[in-house]
RNA sequence: GCUCGGGUGGUGGAAUGGUUUACACGCAGCACUUAAAAUGCUGUGGGCGCAAGCCCAUGUGGGUUCGAAUCCCACCCCGAGCACCA
């Protein structure tokens, strides 16, 4: 035994006692099953102190499970496949499989450094072929069922990555990955149907215990809007505009229409005066990027095409513009505009001297409206619209949707935000897309536009070895460089074939990862349908607040799918979702190699040990909230962990009463506290109750007690105690959390509160329990508090245990 | 613009109707030391005061309450998400 606590001598220790310890069976007698779940990491190379924050605090939780007698999993892997590393295998000129394999090699050494209790034996990787063989498989069992289709449509397009971009990863109109702003294609891609999801999506949120936060921007995300669909009619002609609107009880104020500069009707309405004009102007819109069509271009423009629609309600004529404030993908791509109670649509009617017709009226039924100085867009009542003037705009939406549905002249329609989730891509390090191209069954007008699946016996479809794996601008996928690979033949007829060479989005591979957990190294399925249910669905997922409407929302859109082919048996893949903050550098900024504000995780282990790390991390702040590194704060955890070590080093024997409020309480209190994730004021209690054993002396028994609190945060300093100083046979992180007993939870006395006038004024001790009127004596004993009360008490408040207040006025 | 968080000492934070500032960091003083580090002890929101003590303070202004950091209303500021989505 050392006289001094020396962090680097025992953790290595343990770390390699526990090396199999936590690897977890399928089930345990008496024990119920819980995953507690991660996310996975990118292999880029090196632990950050933010990989700390993802899997060392987290791993409190999973040992304090443990001692409450759950068989936990705690499992870990690698998100290996993506442009991350394959961008820096390009940059450091070597494979991007060795490149990759390197990382996880040394990344797999960091991690264990943690002391977490993660079960090495169920480690996934996601471009193992035995994994990807299964998200290939998924791939297909999506396409027969429809859920998975080519086609062509304008896409985002990073010229820097030289890729397809999913709707998800574009952020303010620049790529997620590099800034790049990103440019619109169009290209013949592989999707999947999210959107058949939409109302799931949205609807199930309600079951799952999630944070607000995360619920809310899957609202969004999805976007969910419910209105009426309205044809506009086209004078001599069978044809009709339609229209999306909310706002139907608008629609006698619509003055004029808009298309987007997509629209297909556009050059056809357009009569000839105007032609070039309107093309002119289609050109101009149509050659802006997203980002300058919408963020930067505030001011409104557009041009008149000649036409004219009639408005269905009231048969009146009103002009047909086109102008690029209505995008072309959402609803119809065409909007009835009306000035008086869409703000967009004042701005352009000024802008254009068009007229503004107030139809709903905040006066009503006072016969006159205010003058607009902008659109006035709340629900009032209904005027100037025929037979619906004087409803409100609720009814007046019913009553005009009931009559124009008569005459089939409109229809009640629900719009999405969210697009189909597009998953090609051009690059080389992803999962091959599983698909076979034969030009023969094309030409016979097959499925698929002539592709068809692989052979599920022939998969993987492994990805070739290519000496030349970098992108090119002309957004063919480095795998089309492979003659030999793409060559196969076809399924269907036999007859000579092409592979799909486009890859897979990796969001793809994680969008399932948690499953294989349950059972990585089956070869026949996925996973075994008993496993799956023994594990899943993932009880805690605890991750980056980033994934809110990425990861997140793909993993439940693949569970719902999954389930609905039958291959699980529920549809939401996490029960309760928690999201951590981020770690940012000493000064506050994201920690970065060119800021020079990276904080080493290797370097504070060899200073601090991995237990003052971990604590520390989890006594910084609220867990959601994460927060700058303090490098002098770490020091007091450190000392903290040293007066453990004295505790048991040089004990000192109580004099007095064994600690029982004090003790149980914290019992009680540090558990709540790691369930809740409140790591923080987890440790101030234990904190709190060693300063208090270590001024008034402590049993051994105590001091025991509070070793079993402290293991789940220190858990090396813990062990080392428990077996070479108290001698114990067995690791203390496989002992029972500690009972508090009930009894011990009241103390004798309570601190009485006394207030004069709301005030506080004094404390005093007092016994548990007592009435209110042997409370007001007690108080009324304090000089302070008899100062305070000139005319005497003409009544008091009393909480019983608590305070009385005694009101003098 | 809309939606969701948040604003408390020198700092990280605790307290979600009842002692504001727990627990820590930092700082100051003392002890130990030739000295320093480490460690231990004491103090530490602001103002006035020799002191006892009194007053003020949880972004700002109002309200509810015996009592408000906490609940309600309005406003200011910071962060996150969505955004010409009709």
């Amino acid at each position: 035994m050392m006289a001094k606590y020396n962090p680097s001598k025992i953790e290595k220790k343990w770390q390699k006692s526990w090396m199999k310890s936590f690897n977890t069976k399928d089930a345990v007698k008496g024990k119920e099953n819980f995953m507690l779940l991660t996310e996975f990491p990118y292999p880029s190379g090196n632990l950050h102190i933010g990989h700390w924050y993802a899997f060392a605090v987290p791993d409190i939780l999973s040992r304090y499970l443990r001692m409450k007698g759950k068989n936990v999993m705690y499992p870990i892997g690698f998100d290996a496949f993506g442009l991350p590393a394959e961008n820096a295998a390009i940059k450091n000129k070597v494979n991007p499989r060795k490149w990759t394999e390197q990382n996880i090699a040394y990344m797999t050494k960091q991690l264990q450094s943690m002391g977490a209790t993660f079960d090495w034996s169920r480690k996934v990787s996601t471009i193992d072929q035995e994994y990807y063989k299964w998200t290939q498989w998924f791939f297909i069992q999506l396409f027969k069922k429809g859920l998975a289709y080519r086609a062509k449509t304008l896409v985002n397009w990073c010229p820097k990555d030289k890729t397809v971009l999913a709707n998800e990863q574009v952020v303010d109109g620049k790529c997620d990955r590099c800034g790049t702003e990103v440019v619109q294609k169009e290209l013949a891609q592989w999707m999947l149907k999210i959107t058949d999801y939409a109302d799931k999506l949205i609807d199930d949120l309600e079951k799952l215990d999630w944070p607000e936060v995360t619920k809310t921007a899957q609202k969004n995300w999805v976007g969910r809007s419910r209105g009426v669909e309205i044809n506009f009619l086209i004078p001599n002609s069978k044809e009709t505009i339609k229209v999306f609107t909310t706002r139907a009880d608008t629609l006698f104020g619509a003055t004029y229409l808009v298309l987007a500069p997509e629209h297909p009707l556009v050059t056809r309405l357009t009569n000839d005066d105007n032609l070039d004009k309107v093309n002119r102007y289609i050109q101009e819109a149509t050659k802006k990027t997203e980002l300058e069509r919408t963020y930067l271009e505030k001011e409104k423009t557009g041009v008149f095409t000649g036409a004219y629609v009639v408005n269905p309600v009231n048969k009146e004529k009103i002009p047909v513009w086109v102008a690029d404030y209505v995008v072309g993908h959402y609803g119809t791509g065409a909007v009835m505009a009306v000035p008086a109670h869409d703000q967009r649509d004042f701005e352009f009617a000024k802008k254009y001297n068009l007229p503004v017709k107030m139809v709903v009226c905040p006066n009503y039924p006072a016969p006159t409206c205010p003058v607009l100085e902008k659109a006035f867009t709340d629900d009032a009542h209904l005027v100037d619209s025929s037979e619906f003037t004087g409803m409100t705009s609720e009814e007046g939406r019913n009553k005009i949707l009931e009559k124009l549905r008569k005459e089939k002249l409109a229809e009640s329609k629900v719009n999405y935000k969210l697009h189909d989730w597009v998953i090609s891509r051009q690059r080389y390090w992803g999962a091959p897309i599983p698909m076979i191209h034969c030009g023969k069954c094309a030409l016979r007008g097959a499925s698929g536009q002539g592709y068809q699946p692989v052979s599920e016996k022939e998969l993987p479809v492994k990805l070739p070895d290519l000496e030349d794996f970098k992108p090119s601008a002309d957004g063919r996928s480095p795998l089309s460089k492979d003659g030999a690979w793409i060559r196969t033949k076809c399924p269907k007829c036999g007859k000579d074939a092409e592979r799909e060479t486009d890859t897979m989005d990796t969001f793809v591979d994680s969008s399932w990862y948690f499953l294989r957990y349950a059972d990585p190294k089956n070869k026949k399925s996925f996973a075994d349908a008993k496993k799956i249910k023994q594990w899943l669905p993932v009880k805690t997922y605890i991750g980056g607040a980033e994934h809110n409407t990425m990861h997140l929302l793909y993993s439940r859109f693949f569970t719902k799918a999954l389930f609905d082919l039958g291959l699980v048996d529920f549809d939401e893949p996490f029960l309760t979702r928690r999201n951590h903050g981020v770690i940012l550098g000493p000064d506050s900024q994201k920690m970065s190699k060119s800021r020079g504000n990276v904080v080493d995780p290797d370097d504070l282990v060899k200073k601090y040990g991995a237990d003052a790390i971990r604590m520390y991390l989890a006594f910084m702040g609220p867990y959601e909230q994460g927060g700058p590194w303090s490098p002098g704060s770490i020091n007091g955890v450190y000392r903290f962990l040293n007066r453990v070590w004295n505790l048991f080093e040089k004990p000192k024997k109580s004099k007095e009463k064994e600690m029982g409020y004090k003790l149980h309480s914290a019992i009680k209190k540090t558990g709540e506290d790691i369930e809740n994730l409140n790591f923080n004021t987890g440790v101030s209690e234990l904190m709190k109750l060693l300063n208090v054993m270590e001024k008034q002396g402590s049993f051994r028994k105590d001091n025991v007690t509070f070793l079993k609190l402290l293991a789940p945060f220190a858990p090396h300093l813990a062990e080392e105690i428990w077996r070479e100083v108290l001698k114990n046979k067995k690791s203390i992180h496989l002992e029972k959390w500690p009972d508090y007993d009930e009894k011990y939870l009241r103390d004798e006395n309570f601190d009485l509160i006394v207030q004069v006038d709301g005030k506080f004024r004094d404390v005093v001790s007092a016994p548990m329990d007592i009435s209110e009127e042997e409370a007001k004596k007690l108080a009324l004993v304090s000089e302070k508090v008899k100062k305070q009360i000139g005319g005497g008490v003409r009544k008091t408040v009393f909480v019983k245990n608590r305070l009385i207040n005694l009101i003098t006025g």
